[in-house]
DNA sequence: AAGTGGATCAACCGCATGGTT
DNA sequence: CAACCATGCGGTTGATCCACT
């Protein structure tokens, strides 16, 4: 692999955790806090780097961290958020409490991936497959996973939404001739051109399935795609707000 | 019982970002 | 404003587990 590691240059240890360590650092996090994590292992006297102990307290040691599988309802969170937020997993974190971005990773990859593959594949009419999913990220790593960059612009059948009165923003993409689209007021979009802006039921019927957030993964391509650019700070709210007007699960916790 | 291959998950790595100097 | 630093994030790896042959 590339450079060598921060913690095997100094010396310092790398690997699973030993119970030892553990008690030593949750001994110290609960004394005095974790304000500087480059610092405390030293402090603790832990021969560990600080990314090291800060990834084990974060996603293993928290007092407040739930173990134990996943319930449905969990799992069914995660996967309606990934169709809104991609892979964007801190993110979805952030909605399931006491859940960890790498366990919420872990479980993505290890079942919802699969079973999501499934439930397409036993309806290979659809694909909700997204064209293009761009963050605010612009990294190469971010870019280059499956999902952010996987290709299709074809969103499939009917939509089954009952919200006709929304307006339905779409913009072109002359790049790779397909629309962006999203649901939500034309005055959530400071700017737009009315041009821009259709009738619900007029835009779905050309091919989006009937999940809203598929329609959000769309929205959010809008924003990278277009004029916007430089919003690349994208408000969650904003986008959640969106989402539960677009159909989306109205169970998640507010923000 | 031993071998094998897939599944799982803790941990690591590199990079981006934001704050500070 | 550039350089540096600390932290956070997402992708990936590799050890371990477990079911199957």
């Amino acid at each position: 692999m590339g450079r060598a590691p921060c913690c095997e240059k100094m010396g310092l240890k790398k690997g699973p955790w030993t119970p030892e360590e553990d008690q030593v650092l949750i001994n110290f996090v609960q004394k005095f806090g974790h304000g500087n994590w480059r610092a405390l292992p030293k402090q603790a006297g832990l021969l560990r780097c600080g990314k090291s102990c800060r990834l084990r307290w974060i996603n293993y040691l928290r007092p407040d961290i739930k173990r134990g599988n996943f319930t449905p309802e969990e799992e069914e969170t995660i996967i309606n958020l990934h169709q809104m937020l991609g892979n964007r997993w801190s993110a979805i974190a952030a909605r399931l409490p006491g859940r960890t971005d790498n366990e919420i990773k872990n479980v993505w990859h290890t079942h919802l991936k699969k079973r999501l593959i499934n439930n397409n594949n036993n309806n290979s009419e659809k694909d909700f497959s997204p064209k293009r999913h761009r963050t605010g990220r612009t990294s190469s790593s971010a870019n280059s996973s499956p999902q952010q960059s996987s290709s299709s612009s074809e969103f499939s059948t009917e939509h089954e939404t009952s919200q006709n009165d929304s307006k339905v923003i779409v913009v072109k993409d002359e790049e790779y001739d397909h629309h962006q689209v999203s649901s939500g007021s034309s005055s959530d979009f400071p700017e737009l051109d009315e041009s821009m802006i259709w009738p619900l039921d007029q835009v779905v019927s050309g091919g989006f399935d009937d999940h809203g957030g598929d329609m959000l993964l769309q929205n959010e391509s809008l924003i990278f795609n277009t004029n916007y650019d430089d919003q690349d700070q994208y408000d969650m709210e904003f986008w959640y707000d969106i989402f539960i007007k677009a159909g989306g699960s109205p169970e998640l916790p507010e923000f």
